[in-house]
DNA sequence: TTGAAAGTTGAACCATTATTCAACTTAGAA
DNA sequence: TTCTAAGTTGAATAATGGTTCAACTTTCAA
């Protein structure tokens, strides 16, 4: 779970200023990341965090000014690294449904590998909602862009709104919890073919 | 929202056992459902549950151990009665895609009814984790029980698997949070109507 | 009517933990 | 090498809020 923190996650004044800063601030970074994700924000401290990161308590302040910071901080950078690890992943697509899986693949075996992304997002809903929020209305927004992509090139029929969007978003969510966080008894492709079969044509019996 | 909560919800000894203890509980356990629905389950405070009610601080201690039994008992209520309306609405149905139609619908009319739902379940994965999954557990089971009945009957296709079940319900769980909760700019027939047309015959197109 | 059980009250207790800070150490430019 | 800015340290601070409890009031069965 090595990791990239992309810019956000700066705040204003406290950026490291030497090598010795920077390697202090990754750690206690990827340190929070862990606390948060096995503990959940309220059951997460401080303590806890700076003593998986090695550094003394104190030395968190110096590059964060509250938990609350740096929890919101670690939401919009695991909301970014979703996107960005999907969008990486749905290349080579014949038709729109095919990116759909890809799609849906792409995120099972992310969260996998990132078991903490869940606790992380969920629990802020009620640590910062405004990015709970936006992370999924960003998120359905660009599903609804495939979607009419979809619909353009042929491949979806028409009629499709915001709201198939959001079914689907659901459905990834979902999945997503039950077979790539809470066991992995089937593998993403298979979860991802399956899903995609029901996305396609549905379940009703042919007659 | 006036309630009625269910036996699960007494703990072993502190039964009120007159006319007076039982209006009381009743309020304090409205007042939580409130607190809890508003604030979450960290950000409320017995105090504030209290005042609510309108009884003493000390009052709460007579009718519950603790602030996380009194919200493990409300997630369990809630979870119930989610289950009980659903299955109350799901009468006279042709087929069993008319069924899990009534179901959406009937989900959505209910959280807009009682918006303290989700942050109630949604908090238990982190106060009440065994609760949480249980709920989404036998939920699903539900589901994929229904499934296995139409394809029985007909009226659905064959090789539907439990997956397919958690797929539905992450469909419906964020059909009912944006549409049901964070706006009401549709209605729940309309969203059940389209996530229906979805489920039966997918959003491939016809070639 | 009466007394014991049930219920009410809110101040006090206490544990937890985020945050501060002043003394100390290290880095690295000059 | 030297000196100042940057970084480190952890004990002390402070605020919060769950829980306890002993005094008080109400209920209701006998």
């Amino acid at each position: 779970m090595a990791t990239e923190y992309s810019e956000h996650i700066e705040s204003k004044d406290k950026q490291p200023r030497t090598a010795r800063g920077l390697k202090t601030k990754r750690k206690l970074l990827d340190a929070a990341a862990l606390e948060f994700g096995e503990k959940g924000f309220h059951e997460a401290s401080i303590t806890g965090i700076t003593q998986r990161a090695g550094t003394a308590l104190g030395s968190f302040y110096t590059y964060f000014d509250s938990k609350d910071e740096l929890f919101s901080a670690l939401v919009k950078d695991m909301s970014a690294r979703v996107k960005t690890h999907a969008a990486g992943a749905m290349t080579e697509w014949q038709d729109a449904l095919e990116r759909e899986k890809q799609a849906l693949e792409a995120f099972m075996t992310f969260a996998r590998e990132h078991k903490e992304i869940y606790r992380i997002i969920d629990e802020a809903e009620f640590v910062d909602p405004a990015s709970y929020r936006s992370h999924y209305e960003e998120t359905a927004a660009r599903i609804y862009e495939r979607l009419q992509e979809g619909s353009s090139a042929g491949d979806l029929r028409g009629g499709l709104e915001e709201a198939h969007a959001w079914a689907i978003m659901g459905m990834n969510v979902f999945l997503g919890l039950r077979y790539g966080i809470w066991s992995e008894e089937k593998s993403p492709s298979e979860i991802a073919e399956l899903a995609n079969s029901l996305l396609a044509k549905g379940i009703a019996k042919k007659r």
